[in-house]
RNA sequence: GCCGAUUUAGCUUAGCUGGUGGAGCGUGGGACUGUUAAUCCCAAGGUCGAGGGUUCGAACCCCUCAAUCGGCGCCA
């Protein structure tokens, strides 16, 4: 039953001449009445398969000449190295056998004219028949990229001996503003979905001191652009012992490393989906520059856009501000009013917190956003109040600096934006599977 | 929450100043022994998003609603 002979390995010419059992399913077949050509698909690539009537016999060839587009195949043949297939191999079958057939009355509904529609994007009707859009070319090299972003994390903190933690998704209280959360019913009281790990990771902080994680975070945000979701991935780490400008050399070695990896690792897939891979290698290469926010300011006012100091910069800020960087920029030390209390107050001006954030170029915006926390269990009660932020919430939070508080931070990166900014998606949604927004949960 | 737009066959679309809605893909039938999104012939498939109004007559004009898309705020 095991699989034993995969497309792509033959299309690298891996069993060239060889007598070759292929699964898995037709993407188009063309042909006459006597040759039937079926291109098939795997996991790993597309071959072209050639059955002729008079090898076959006419009942193998009927039922062949029946398996509409996405039906599914056992074709067995010898691979024959041939200039005249895409890809420079075809299979000349010697006997088919249809496993899952597709009926007549319902045919696979994404057809070229609505991909083509799409171009490159989605529409409605890709979002609605997302179970089906996933087995398509683009969406199948997008996960695969996904996939390498994945590992990329792991193997960043890993190599480094950081622990992978995980933090509940049921919590009781916020971490980013109030309004975002979303609710759910717990046994007769109030739950939300957590909207971040950070709380949870700095209650471990004392146990592991090198930590991280990859998990779902949840914002209920009304928002409608290409570089929201309601439920993202979210990869999060907390170091303790750690200044900003370390905790920003984790961030940018991360980033560097997953633009490296996927370089390494998708070169293929980023070539059919036309991503320029000189960006990406530029991505991988370069240091990525710290600004501070009153710099920020600066450029900004020089360039007549109207900002003031202590706004916090919203996307169209960070679009003009990044419009001429080759890499992406930190943006550090923004103003304490524009931060919530767990940031750390700057300790050589009041003003300012110790946090950062950093920005993707091509109009991705932010992709991580970080700094130090507030360690001390005085200063934390005091911001907490200065807030009008209930305490009893947040006590296992408070007790985390009671007990040993140690300087600490951390960030946050975004998974699915990072996957989209890398492969040049023109949304967010293109890149995750079964994308959630204020309008869509299903499929 | 705010602003803008869209909705015609399974999909993608054409439809001029209001006068019996066309096509391509897909599907079905037929032709073809090397096709490359094969080609050629034929066929089925539409209460034109829903409801109301104006009119002799509405896909088209007006109103209401709905769904969807794009952008902003907020953030990863």
């Amino acid at each position: 039953m095991a699989k034993e002979f995969w497309i792509g390995d033959v299309q690298a010419g891996a069993h060239d001449g060889a007598e070759v059992e292929l699964k898995g399913w037709v993407k188009r077949t063309r042909g006459s009445n006597k040759i039937r050509f079926v291109v098939l698909r795997d996991s790993t690539g597309t071959i072209q398969c050639v059955a002729k009537r008079e090898t076959l016999g006419d009942e193998a060839f009927e039922s062949l000449k029946g398996a509409l587009i996405e039906a599914s195949l056992i074709l067995k043949g010898v691979v024959n190295a041939d200039e005249r297939a895409p890809g420079g191999h075809e299979l000349i079958v010697s006997s088919a056998e249809v496993i899952g057939a597709v009926r007549a009355e319902t045919p696979f509904p994404i057809t070229e004219s609505a991909m083509q529609a799409a171009d490159g994007g989605e529409t409605e009707f890709l979002l609605d028949n997302r179970h089906l859009y996933l087995r398509t070319g683009r969406m199948t090299n997008m996960l695969k990229i996904r996939s390498s972003v994945f590992g990329a994390i792991h193997s960043y903190f890993r190599d480094l001996d950081f622990t992978e933690y995980q933090a509940p998704n049921f919590v009781a209280g916020a971490v980013e503003g109030g309004s975002t959360l979303f609710e759910v019913p717990y046994f007769g009281r109030k739950a939300y979905l957590t909207q971040s790990w950070q709380l949870y990771a700095e209650a471990a902080m004392p146990a592991l001191e090198r930590l991280y994680t990859i998990a779902p975070s949840f914002r209920a945000e009304k928002s409608r652009t290409r570089r929201h979701l309601t439920e993202f991935w979210h990869a999060e780490m907390e170091v303790a012992w750690a200044s900003n400008a370390e905790i920003m050399s984790h961030g940018e070695g991360l980033v560097r490393h997953i633009a490296r990896t996927v370089l390494e690792e998708r070169e293929e897939e980023l070539n059919s989906i036309d991503r320029d891979l000189d960006l990406i290698a530029r991505y991988a290469d370069n240091p990525y520059p710290r600004i501070r926010y009153d710099e920020a300011i600066e450029t900004l006012q020089g360039m007549n856009v109207e900002i003031e100091w202590g706004q916090d910069l919203d996307y169209s800020k960070e679009k003009i501000l990044t419009q001429d960087y080759e890499v992406p920029h930190f943006l550090t030390h923004y103003p304490k009013i524009a931060k919530p209390f767990y940031h750390r107050v700057d300790p050589d001006d009041g003003n300012y917190v110790l946090c950062h954030d950093l920005l993707a170029p091509e109009g991705y915006g932010e992709i991580v956003g970080g700094g130090e926390r507030t360690w001390s269990e005085e200063e934390i009660l005091a911001r907490i109040d200065e807030e009008g932020v209930p305490r009893e919430p947040y006590q296992f939070y408070i007790d985390t600096r009671t007990y040993g508080g140690v300087p600490h931070g951390g960030f946050g990166l975004g998974v699915d934006r990072v996957c989209s900014w890398l492969s040049g998606a023109d949304h967010i949604r293109e890149v995750i599977p079964f994308p959630r927004d204020s309008r869509r949960v299903t499929p």
